[in-house]
DNA sequence: CTGGGTGCAAAAAGTTTGCAGCGAC
DNA sequence: GTCGCTGCAAACTTTTTGCACCCAG
């Protein structure tokens, strides 16, 4: 695993350039974050990396398997390691609030979708909206 | 049931428009539907409905509780009948196609986020994606 | 008649694309 | 030196907003 993906890089005929190790840097210290914040993010660090070519190397390193992606509600995407434990994104509709749960809550789903209609689930990408308890109780 | 919305509309001091009137038709009849689709149908049956009076309709009848939406990838919402009967939507990354679930089938999810979290899920709203039989298959 | 609703146009927000120059290999 | 990558700007898509006029109540 820890053969790098620098590697994997040249041997599809792309390039290692410091813009693309620097919003992988991101991604991974932010651990969730929409294009935007690794945007400013990288800037932080290294001056100028411009906003298309976040999104153009996101798109790649998602095909790469290195990123992943879940869709949080109205907003942009969210992206993180695709290394990081999976887990699922509970949405409080009203407070916007997200809050990370341990996958194996949509064991029974995935196993139940499998069975009845040979669908392969991705609970990485899963998202749960509804109301929290904080919400609730207000 | 069939005239009822328009009494709550004016109840609370809104005004019934053949617009509101002509976008919940659409809603009814294309059951899931993006703005745009929503705009584009109103404009078949009767012309000039602006898209910008369908937001603000769907807006105000998702308040009222007569519709609701969902994020399904990465296009724009889905609108469909709250009246309708609640259903799960299974997303396939591959296709793109949409399959409509029955509810029960995240019953046991709903109850452990509920038991474990305090959190009320909105089944409604609950999109899965994955890979559907037929990519799997391909 | 009155104030909420609508259409229109412009702005915002998020994302993609064309192209000339740069730099990884 | 080659050719993929980047920055920049412009185009695009989806949604929101400001405003003058219109019509439901």
């Amino acid at each position: 695993m820890v053969e790098s993906w620098q590697e994997e890089l040249r041997a599809k005929g792309y390039r290692v350039t410091p813009q693309r190790q620097l919003v992988l840097e991101a991604v991974t210290n932010l651990e969730h974050a929409t294009p935007e914040e690794i945007c400013t993010e990288v800037q932080r660090t290294a001056r100028g990396v411009n906003i298309s070519t976040v999104y153009r190397t996101l798109e790649l390193l998602e095909e790469l398997g290195l990123v992943k992606h879940a869709h949080l509600g109205h907003g942009p995407p969210n992206y993180h390691l695709a290394a990081d434990a999976e887990h699922i994104h509970l949405v409080c509709r009203e407070c916007q609030t997200v809050e990370d749960v341990d996958p194996r809550a949509a064991a029974g789903l995935a196993g139940g979708l499998e069975r009845d209609f040979g669908f392969q689930t991705d609970v990485h990408h899963l998202t749960v909206y509804g109301r929290c308890k904080d919400c609730r109780t207000t």
